[in-house]
DNA sequence: AAATGAACCTGTTTGC
DNA sequence: TGCAAACAGGTTCATT
């Protein structure tokens, strides 16, 4: 479900109301997700106080007094969001969170693609989720120098390229197709033929298309809202992404769907060489 | 080695 | 209306 944007989204509304909080409990319903959750889980972290709420790539990490930190991934499917301690269980909340000051937070995931795993804090680097991990799009590292490296380097789909999270972390299918949308690319241009005046073009449009989203609060389809239910509202300012048939925006020909690796790819072909 | 496709799961939408 | 197929925002594994 979530790229960057909903991730960070997600990271920004829970850390003000839960970042010096204690756990009260944590109840595991279904230990079975993407790797299964570890069965110490709820006893680690009882009585915790979380410290920090970061993000790094798709991933939440919750770091805890005692040196551990939660991490959890969404998935395609996941949520997580406040609710009243006593609201009816749904079929699919995997995780229930409590803290001493009232909150209750609980993890949802219908599809179970997403997990829960503990790890020493200092030693996340090294854990093998984030080892092989590219850079954050929104910082320092990721210049336009670097990413018409890792162009020059493929010679696959530019689109699969960014969507690859040990080139560069956090963009999947939406601001991938949004992004080339913006830089005149289209998503099968194999990457090793984008030139450099494209690829600053590019580069500029990754950061500009994941800023925008995140000051919109993420983009919502179906399963995505943030911790408080609101919906994300850079759906409104999609060019491509789930706009087939649809005209185009800048030039008002139809935009194009393309699927390969089983995923969606929307592109208007006068606008995308 | 790198590129491609399939798999993991369930729920919802689309098409016959 | 009913049922089956297609599709979904992610990641990882197996096969070319």
């Amino acid at each position: 479900m979530p790229e960057l944007p909903e991730v960070e989204t997600i990271r920004s509304k829970l850390a003000p109301v839960l970042v010096g909080q204690h756990i009260r409990s944590i109840v595991v319903r279904r230990a079975d997700l993407r790797q299964p959750v570890p069965n110490d889980l709820a006893e680690r972290l009882l009585g915790q106080c979380l410290l920090a709420i970061r993000r790094r790539s798709k991933y939440l990490l919750f770091d805890f007094a005692s040196g551990d930190s939660l991490i959890l991934h969404l998935g395609m499917s996941g949520r997580i969001y406040f609710t009243p301690i006593d609201a009816p269980l749904h079929k699919h909340d995997h995780l229930l969170f409590d803290f001493l000051g009232g909150q209750h937070l609980r993890f949802r995931d219908p599809r179970r693609f997403g997990l829960a795993l503990l790890h020493r804090t200092s030693e996340l680097e090294t854990h093998p989720l984030f080892s092989k991990l590219g850079p954050e799009p929104l910082s320092a590292d990721f210049d336009a120098v670097v990413l018409f490296g890792l162009l020059r380097a493929s010679q696959a789909p530019v689109k699969t390229v960014l969507m690859d999270a040990t080139k560069v972390v956090g963009v999947g299918n939406i601001y991938a197709n949004e992004a080339l949308f913006m830089a005149g690319i289209r998503p099968s241009r194999r990457a090793n033929r984008v030139t450099k005046a494209e690829t600053c073009r590019l580069h500029m449009a990754i950061k500009n298309v994941l800023k925008t989203s995140i000051e919109a609060g993420g983009t919502t389809f179906r399963d995505y809202v943030a911790p408080d239910e609101s919906p994300g509202l850079h759906r409104l300012a999609l060019a491509v992404y789930d706009r087939e048939g649809q005209s185009c925006l800048q030039c008002g020909d139809k935009i194009l769907r393309a699927t390969w690796g089983q995923r969606g790819s929307f592109y208007c072909s006068r606008c995308q060489i």
